[in-house]
DNA sequence: AAAATATTCAACCGCTCTACA
DNA sequence: ATGTAGAGCGGTTGAATATTT
């Protein structure tokens, strides 16, 4: 029938892959591109399915990767998606630059689940338990179906979004804006969070704060190549059509031309209704020509792309994600080093490489251009020696060492 | 120190969607 | 309109690792 014809094969390699063969696909990747997956194998020398081979490559060796533990951060806005899109794990991923939807699935159903339900919110319906217990099952299999925005107002669905939470909560018919359980449920808590928490509160300073721009500052060997995210592995997302609408996306490519591909969001939060009748509470910003977009632009260099957002996911954040964590201020590493970069391993010399792909990685600044190919443009000044190395060189080292 | 248990996470499986002939 | 193949997604598994007893 239908089934991948690669499954079928006998002979193939399962389980986790040897040093050797994430070489061998890396090189081949890096030098031709994936193309049709199901030929890499075959033309890499793998004994793998190309399903394998894509996976891979997407979630460990694309070396737009970003390793290392989640930011609160990142955590937060992961929760605060799902409440909105579900169990749509690409979706979110498309979200958070550097990460995989499978690193962020397990990192939810191991972490995040937990804590949430340690805080009284149920994971799968962003309820608090108290109002699924009995009702709704427990053990997980009523999936959270995404919530359709409210008509006419995202603010309260989607805090990454949304205005501070005392302006979204003031809003003159705030009545209206309760349109759902789900919306009933966000508008309680941010209502509580409000009360009782001041790490709610917006901090007038950072009004407008790239968040992505906090996660690879400009410190950060990751900055300068914002053009590696979102690469031909990151697709449009498709939600609502009312949560788009509002996420402009474009590149800030060399000629200021915009982009149809999954590229930036430019966000600002604004009062009242904005110009474009786009919904009030934040304002798209034009990459390249806005002037109000100079906070997040500054490095991220020609052909790069800019992504802005309101800094209102955390500070109006409709839980209180302070609770979470006992200090905030090192919760939030700004310009923190992107931790444990696998691919980087091979690229910086700590682990031993043939000289085949030593060679290429020398070459890869500016090197391959080529249809489904990610882009290599500095790509070799931001593989920087990670400064922490995890338990994947570890193990990838003890490979080599048993080689 | 060893065994038991819990947790993490890489990888697989099975399905849907899409493009194309 | 139908069938096929490839890509991608989300759920699940199980080995590796960490923690507890």
């Amino acid at each position: 029938m239908g089934r991948h014809s690669c499954c079928y094969k006998q002979k193939l390699r399962k389980g986790l892959w040897s040093p050797e063969e994430d070489e061998k696909l890396l090189k081949h990747i890096t030098k031709y591109g994936h193309g049709c997956w199901s030929s890499v194998p075959k033309l890499a020398g793998l004994q793998r399915c190309g399903k394998s081979c894509r996976l891979r490559w997407i979630n460990y060796l694309r070396p737009d990767l970003k390793r290392g533990s989640f930011s609160q951060q990142e955590e937060d806005l992961i929760i605060e998606l799902h409440a909105v899109l579900g169990n749509r794990w690409s979706q979110i991923a498309a979200q958070l630059p550097g990460r995989t939807d499978n690193e962020i699935k397990n990192l939810w159903n191991s972490c995040i689940k937990k804590k949430l339900r340690q805080r009284g919110i149920d994971p799968n319906t962003h309820k608090p338990l108290s109002e699924t217990e009995g009702g709704e099952d427990k053990a997980g299999s009523s999936e959270l179906k995404p919530l359709a925005p409210p008509s006419g107002n995202l603010n309260s669905v989607v805090p990454e979004f949304a205005p501070p939470v005392m302006s979204m909560v003031d809003r003159s018919n705030s009545e209206n804006l309760v349109t759902s359980t789900k919306d009933f449920f966000l508008y309680r808590f941010a209502a509580a969070s409000h009360e009782s928490s001041s790490s709610c509160q917006p901090t007038n300073s950072m009004d407008y704060l790239p968040l992505r721009n906090s996660t690879y500052s400009p410190s950060s060997s990751m900055d300068q190549n914002l053009p590696l995210w979102f690469n031909q592995n990151s697709r449009l997302p498709d939600m609502n059509p009312e949560f788009t609408c509002n996420m402009m996306m474009t590149a800030a490519l060399p000629s200021g031309s915009r982009s149809t591909a999954s590229t930036s969001m430019g966000l600002k939060p604004t009062v009242g209704m904005a110009a474009d009748n786009s919904l009030p509470g934040f304002q798209c910003l034009e990459a390249g020509n806005s002037s109000n977009n100079s906070a997040s632009s500054g490095n991220s260099g020609g052909g790069g792309i800019e992504l802005q957002s309101n800094n209102s996911i955390y500070e109006s954040s409709i839980f209180q994600w302070s609770d979470l964590v006992s200090n905030r201020q090192a919760e939030i590493q700004l310009g923190a080093e992107p931790e444990d970069l696998k691919w980087s391993e091979y690229l910086n010399g700590t682990i031993p490489l043939s000289a085949d792909i030593q060679n290429q990685t020398q070459l890869l600044n500016g090197a391959v251009k080529e249809e489904n190919q990610f882009p290599i443009d500095g790509l070799s000044s931001w593989l920087q020696p990670p400064e922490v190395f995890g338990k994947d060189l570890q193990r990838i080292s003890t490979a080599f060492k048993q080689i």
